[in-house]
DNA sequence: AGTCGCTTCGTGTACGTACACGAAAAAGGT
DNA sequence: ACCTTTTTCGTGTACGTACACGAAGCGACT
């Protein structure tokens, strides 16, 4: 059961040349049944595996991969975070002769990502890693890739692909654990919780403000608040923010804890702050982006739910590989697990600087980052 | 810039033959001063990269690496989790011609611990994976090991080596998160808070507790609490835990909450379940071993704080497998985040095979864990 | 000049796989 | 019987590096 099992070792036993063999583990023709029926057994009682490390030599071919994502400055930054993840991968891959092509699109321009997904049918390279925002277009331009060309999901999945892995978050435990937090944090204030949606039509903050609902009704009568929900497309810029926050204070009833279910919770954190509603006001949202960290340290945010985008970046390139390279069996969908900040834990080292190279980077889109 | 970068194209280019090349590149002597200059400068500019993949085939060797841990039974299966990371970078490395053998020693043995000591001065094998318990026999024993073998700390770290890398926690800093969790639990409760210390002698143990007093010291005067230190070594089964617990409910004051500064929380959270004691008694502990998973499922253990054992064993594996195979620099030390866990975000899959598993293995220590 | 020793360098082989080319053997046709 | 086609297989070369061996070249000494 050593890794004694080559090709000249199979060969010596099946009394045949390696190239008889190597014919036969390509299945190639040229080999009559009777032989390849001897070396087929040898093959599997040996198990053997090819090595790798000499397949790579020989091969001499440069894989590439295409990352496919919105732009590292969408979302407050979160993409970038995921991008980070995946540069670590690409460098760690880079000695294997594994190139990363990554293209990030603006997710509020259909046009563009249509064009994008037209040049990824065209030349996908030998995999994609795909974030399946607005699957509308992603779904079809997936069914015309050529269906040896392997792909995997980071950040959530979509119905109707069949991707070699899907490595996602999952949202409404996400909101169920935000509901927990936020009875924790306005434990004995007054008030109802107010669920803000700042992308009516993304399915991850949709599940985010379910969960959040379920956790208040699965209280028991005791601790079941109210919860409303309100769609506001105002969360993108300060001034709108701080429009849209007045209004909903000064209308509507006392509240005691706001959930903002994407990652744009500074926004609001720095609205309460200056307009000191602060006190008596929880706040809970997502994702550890710059804007959030800062406020949370400011004390505006007290509470992030995180799906380590770092993680899920690297685990699908890493996955790519494992599957196109290494020819590795599937091992299934990841879920990642869902982590809280408060101040207490954030990162010491949320890498401003590397975080402000991503952003700088993400004006030539569609960079080739390797590494040789 | 391309990968271009061969030795054969450097031999081109000095007009020398790959061997001379080889030569310098390897330090070896037989090339004249002023041959060795001319390749030195065409090697500085083309930034030269040895390619791995041949490298490794040419070289033929195996590598093996060492890991030495406590038992992975010890801890409440703390270090099974650890394990679990060491065998995932095992397996991703068993391609590279990698093999890792895991020693696990009992941490209450010292004399089979200095003899497992012994043996790894003798055969360290091309580096090691060390968690630093027991710094007393496991810092001389560095001093003794060849210094051409590089070894790597996780799990924190220790005084008086010089590690390639160590991995670890930053325990005062959790024992402060706890502190806040231990807040936001009790919140509005009267009583004292009980911090539990199962290992007077344990670092990590006792920072973590400096860490919580830091906490409600740092609070105002609203907020701040009575902390009292309670070292017991019952905390090992449930029949002395029990009688410890009793004891101490029975004797002192109201007691509004616990923080078990180890991953013992479970022998806690049965007792307090058991004893009526739950309710307006809040539970922290320490990491997501399979007992404290369940008892926080039952309603036993509150909250959870967790340092990614499973990252930590298998970071530091590739760290090793970075410095010696590939040869890239060092990347310094690693702070992993603290994670915190409730119910709501208890991983979905906490693996009990796998667990169990690792726990069948222990039995056989020293193992050879490979594929190939 | 011849031999020895030394420095300096080139050549050959190996690692394990992939693939092209061509040789030998078998099958088909007249 | 002979030639052609097809099947079946072996050999050779390449990938890029590592290292052993031995061939030049040079000076020094007998």
């Amino acid at each position: 059961m050593d890794q004694k099992a080559t090709v000249k070792e199979i060969a010596r036993l099946a009394e045949v040349s390696i190239g008889t063999v190597d014919r036969v583990l390509h299945g190639r023709s040229g080999v009559s049944a009777e032989t390849k029926e001897r070396i087929d057994a040898i093959v599997a009682n040996l198990g053997y595996k090819p090595n790798i490390l000499a397949r790579q030599l020989s091969l001499n071919k440069t894989y590439v991969f295409r990352a496919v994502m919105p732009r590292a400055d969408q979302d407050s930054g979160y993409w970038a975070l995921c991008l980070h993840g995946i540069r670590r991968a690409a460098r760690d891959l880079a000695s294997f002769r594994v190139k990363v092509r990554v293209d990030e699109f603006d997710r509020y321009d259909e046009d563009s990502y249509r064009a994008l997904l037209e040049d990824i049918v065209k030349e996908p390279g030998d995999g994609l890693l795909i974030a399946p925002v607005l699957p509308r277009e992603l779904v079809p331009a997936l069914g015309k890739i050529d269906t040896s060309v392997p792909y995997v999901f980071f950040d959530g999945t979509v119905e109707g692909a069949s991707p070699l892995a899907a490595i996602g978050q999952d949202a409404y435990s996400g909101g169920y654990l935000a509901g927990r937090m936020m009875l924790l944090l306005a434990n004995g204030r007054e008030g109802v919780f107010v669920a803000l949606n700042a992308h009516a039509e993304d399915r991850h903050i949709k599940l985010r403000i379910e969960g959040f609902n379920a956790f208040f009704r699965d209280q028991g009568a005791a601790a079941s608040r109210e919860v409303r929900e309100l769609s506001c497309f105002e969360l993108e810029h300060t001034e709108s923010a701080d429009a849209f926050l007045d209004g909903m204070f000064r209308e509507g009833p006392r509240i005691a804890g706001i959930l903002v279910a994407n990652s744009s919770g500074h926004l609001v954190g720095d609205w309460l702050l200056r307009s000191g509603r602060k006190e008596g006001c929880a706040l809970v949202s997502w994702d550890l982006v710059p804007g959030n960290v800062r406020s949370m340290r400011e004390g505006g945010i007290d509470c992030l739910v995180s799906q380590r985008p770092f993680e899920q970046g690297r685990e699908g390139l890493e996955r790519l590989f494992q599957a196109v390279v290494q020819e590795e069996e599937n091992e299934g969908d990841v879920r990642v697990p869902l982590d809280i900040f408060f101040r207490e834990n954030l990162p010491q080292r949320p890498a401003p600087a590397a975080l402000a190279q991503e952003r700088h980077r993400q004006a030539a889109s569609g960079r080739v980052d390797s590494r040789a």
